[in-house]
DNA sequence: AAAGTATTTGGAATTGTTATAAAAAGCACT
DNA sequence: AGTGCTTTTTATAACAATTCCAAATACTTT
């Protein structure tokens, strides 16, 4: 188990137990979720819990670089834990999202067209695996 | 000038006037517009037009591959016209959308862990050209 | 012209997000 | 432990984008 304790802490946000469970949440389900299934998630948790909280504690740990949003279609808000560049699968069929490692033509502080690149989303769409079957 | 009523047309799509006029508009705004943009856009040139029009519209669009829905993190939906593989870059200065060319380890049709890629939104965040100057 | 179908429209409902201000919690100091 | 101060959380209201729905309009076919 991580001490997310510590991961607060260390990017010097004081860590309430709301905090903490939002960011235990993230880590354990890197399903890139929603405020509303990060809410109905905790709510038991902490009975008292309010959405917006959520909300700024997401903009909190985002700005200062502990997950990110991660683009999408649909708008809603999703969020990831892991904020090593990577890519997104989502299937058409089942609607899941996959984690994916796909070569770029560009690199995280490298320039394209004169223009300085300090983040990059790829998101893929398609049929998964399992669905093909 | 482009006959949008033939390509509406060809897509087996009736070609009302508020159709043509919004994948005219999408075809001479490559900005990547909103549904908000299209209406104050168009409202002067159809002034009985509602939203649900555009959306509906957008929606059928989209459905028939005339145009693409672009994923992004504020929740709002973008259109593009240009449904031919490329990436956007976005600066975070300007907030301005490029469109650019970058190098993909994947192709459409291809598969990548056994899913099929069926379609791409590559996404680059960063400072551009003209505002690292 | 009449009937039937497709499209557009306006308004209400829903959903996700933000703003605001009050309540609660945490902290430092005595 | 109690007072004041700051931070965090909370509930409520406001707001914005989208969808739902039913009536009105336009378009076809006869």
């Amino acid at each position: 188990m991580k001490d997310y304790t510590q991961i607060l802490r260390d990017n010097k946000i004081s860590p309430s137990i709301q905090r903490i469970k939002i960011l235990e949440f993230l880590d354990q389900h890197r399903t890139h979720p929603t405020v509303d299934e990060i809410f109905t998630s905790l709510i038991p948790v902490i009975p008292t819990l309010s959405k917006m909280t959520i909300y700024n504690t997401l903009k909190i740990f985002s700005a200062r670089g502990i997950i990110k949003s991660i683009p999408n279609s649909e708008n809603v808000g999703h969020y990831d834990f892991n904020v090593t560049p990577h890519s997104h699968f989502k299937c058409r069929k089942c609607k899941k999202v996959y984690d994916v490692d796909v070569k770029l033509g560009v690199t995280i502080g490298k320039n394209i067209d004169g223009c300085k690149v300090e983040e990059y989303n790829l998101i893929l769409e398609g049929i998964c695996k399992s669905c093909i079957d």
